[in-house]
DNA sequence: TAGAACGTACAGTAAAAACTGTACAAAGTT
DNA sequence: AACTTTGTACAGTTTTTACTGTACGTTCTA
């Protein structure tokens, strides 16, 4: 993978153990939503000794120049590369985010929060316009048993989806760190 | 949705309200790696006011009982549905697990957990195979300045996935409640 | 033990997502 | 200003995933 001043020998050995562990990175990765061959894309930027270009990735990756270009788009969306400049070079440079914890911090900042969001917005106007008919049609006696066993399975709903949001804050944060303190690498 | 005593007007105002929440839960589920469909039988189940059987199902998300019964199996996997015995059906009934603070946990506790885990795994293997040909080839500065930069890149990483191992037994045994503890419904 | 009801395996089809090649706009170079 | 280089939009293709219908094994019923 581009280590030219080592022999075949050794850089099939290098490659080898590298690809294992690309492969496997890779294919966890779809725990975001992201597509097995970007999570490669991912694995080979994490191995890279110096930020790549689009040209480097395609040709590493067997992959045309287009895939390049929206996988890492997909990465940069989730956070996990960050654009580099570099002078000299007028191709645009990435490197992954090494800072994992951070990149799976800003995963549940972008992606689930979104959710609990937009899910916590349309329960609570499901709650107010079942409020609303409730008052209305109080005469049936069916109807509010049905809406009652309904609010009260969205009102729990709701407080978990506010849970989830002070999870999510937490990681923000850093608080979590308090609960699970960060451990050094070992040695 | 069946509730057949009530009149077409009020059935309508119910259903209408129940499908929007139930499309936005559906395709929030995505986030679980579960296919909209699938998200949407959920959302159904979610607000049934009695466990289901897949003829049912297929009735009322208007798709054949073979796409009800993967889905369903899918939604068990995550455990996400719970499958239900009443004496007299010979036919499998499912209500949903409503427990939702669980729900998340489990989905972590399997999904996140495997992959944890072999990333883990792949990596400490790595790790040794490195340290050992680092040994064999100490003559090669270039080669060691790799495998030294890989190797500290790749600890990291197992830090990392150990810290995410600690995070999700805190989601599992509960201890992540002393940090972000469970509110109750409004009112 | 024959017959019906139920769930799912499996093969085929439809729909969606990933990927490629070409074309072009924007920015850099001469 | 003409010519390069670079990244991406877009249309078309391939691959993958979701879904359906039929067929069949298992279990219950009579």
């Amino acid at each position: 993978m581009g280590l030219y001043h080592l022999n075949e020998e050794r850089q099939a050995a290098v490659d080898k153990i590298r690809k294992r562990v690309i492969e496997n990175i890779g294919r966890n990765m779809d725990l975001y939503g992201i597509p097995v061959s970007t999570g490669h894309l991912y694995g080979l930027l994490f191995f890279a000794d110096k930020p790549m270009n689009l040209d480097e990735m395609g040709q590493e990756m067997k992959m045309s120049k287009t895939s390049m270009s929206t996988g890492v788009r997909t990465l940069l969306d989730y956070k996990m590369v960050n654009k580099v400049w570099e002078k000299g070079s007028r191709k645009d440079l990435y490197e992954v985010e090494y800072d994992w914890y951070q990149t799976f911090f800003d995963f549940f900042d972008v992606k689930w929060r979104k959710s609990v969001e937009s899910n916590i917005l349309i329960l609570k106007k499901a709650i107010e316009e079942w409020s609303r008919l409730r008052k209305e049609h109080g005469d049936d006696e069916y109807l509010i048993a049905v809406m009652d066993q309904d609010l009260s399975k969205m009102k729990e709903a709701v407080a978990y989806y506010q849970w989830l949001d002070r999870l999510i804050d937490t990681f923000v944060n850093g608080d979590i760190f308090k609960l699970v303190p960060k451990e050094p690498p070992e040695q």
